[in-house]
DNA sequence: GAGTTAACCTAACACTGTTCGGTTAATCGG
DNA sequence: CCGATTAACCGAACAGTGTTAGGTTAACTC
């Protein structure tokens, strides 16, 4: 095929397929000629528009972590802590297979960085020590990085003869999997209470 | 070569001859040739040993998991919940970059499971509901996992021109890469304090 | 001593991310 | 309007991945 009239590719149409396909297979179903595939085009073509798959993933966790709520720190710095956890797991457990990748590194981009700077500020503004406030906030990514991705009651199995008679305290984990979005959020929810509270 | 005298190979060989290169390459350093190669051998004598790659993987984890603490309940819940945290958290700062394979969902084995049912039941004898019960033991694994590979101060930058004017309340980030490990422990130990004392 | 099993090998398969060189269409300068 | 440049795609290849099949030989068992 030589150069098409309309162009079939853009950073956009690639990032937003990719992301969908993470979404449908997991992390380790993104191949580029998967990609590729699917947006009609052959895997080299990508790299007009891409400077290298790590980058690509980059791109979207960024574009993911757009939405991140910042402004609760006009209340006080507690509303701003926990407006800022709670819409940063939102975002993330919207597309919990890209989570692992994250695991990897902080996508130390930009609008993280400039979250980050953000959060210390408001810490240090109310009276916290610059070593309490950055470890107030590395605290709180805790949370919600674990949150997201131990994703703690997706690790059960269904079935009541795994845990049975050896694990007693366990005897209901195979209910789990049925209410795991919503006991993932109550936990979310209670363990940043509990730490807000106990700051 | 045909077979040997006495065998090159052997399971435990395999797990730390991969452990160690983990700890050294990184998680993406380790591939079943290097590992081969490391133990003199070729890559398919392997899976002689080792049904799979994953499979070694969890069993890596699993091993690394065995000496978390569970003593601390026969003093009382909130020692047992500390004691825990702390250990396993010691123990996957030991070997940091396999947590990002964890990420990819729980290496869901009897051990963990076993650990899972003490914690359970303790915090059951101790009053709390069995919901409650599970959401807590979810909210220590939160920040359990969460610290481990958050290995929050580790995303900085060690130069300074990358915060400058932009982020002044990064103005000293530069100077968390030298304090990583030490601030890392401190903010897990800041968190898991504030949590237990939340709750 | 024969037969079986265990431990290694070589070779291959079907993938992966990425790069190189080529082909053609769109676009810009004069 | 024409020539040069650039942009967008493709085919083929490279070096690497996990894994399997089939072969060879030593060690063990009866």
């Amino acid at each position: 095929m030589p150069r098409p009239s309309t162009p079939l590719l853009s950073a956009d149409r690639i990032r937003s397929a990719a992301l969908a396909i993470i979404d449908r297979d997991g992390l380790d179903g993104l191949s580029m000629r998967k990609l590729a595939a699917e947006l009609g085009v052959q895997a080299a073509s990508l790299y007009g528009h891409v400077r290298t798959k790590d980058q690509l993933l980059n791109d979207i966790a960024a574009s993911i972590l757009q939405p991140v709520d910042m402004s609760g720190f006009d209340v006080d710095w507690r509303e701003g802590l926990v407006r800022c956890a709670r819409s940063y797991r939102e975002a993330l457990s919207a597309h919990p297979n890209i989570v692992p990748f994250l695991a990897y590194g902080p996508a130390g981009r930009e609008e993280s960085l400039r979250r980050l700077d953000i959060l210390n500020g408001a810490l240090v503004n109310a009276g916290w020590s610059r070593r309490e406030a950055t470890m107030i906030v590395a605290g709180l990514m805790f949370i919600v990085f674990g949150a997201a991705l131990s994703s703690f009651s997706n690790g059960f199995s269904a079935d009541p003869a795994d845990y049975g008679d050896r694990f007693p305290n366990l005897d209901r984990a195979h209910l789990l999997p049925a209410v795991a979005a919503e006991l993932d959020r109550d936990s979310f929810e209670l363990t940043l209470a509990a730490f807000v509270r106990g700051l």
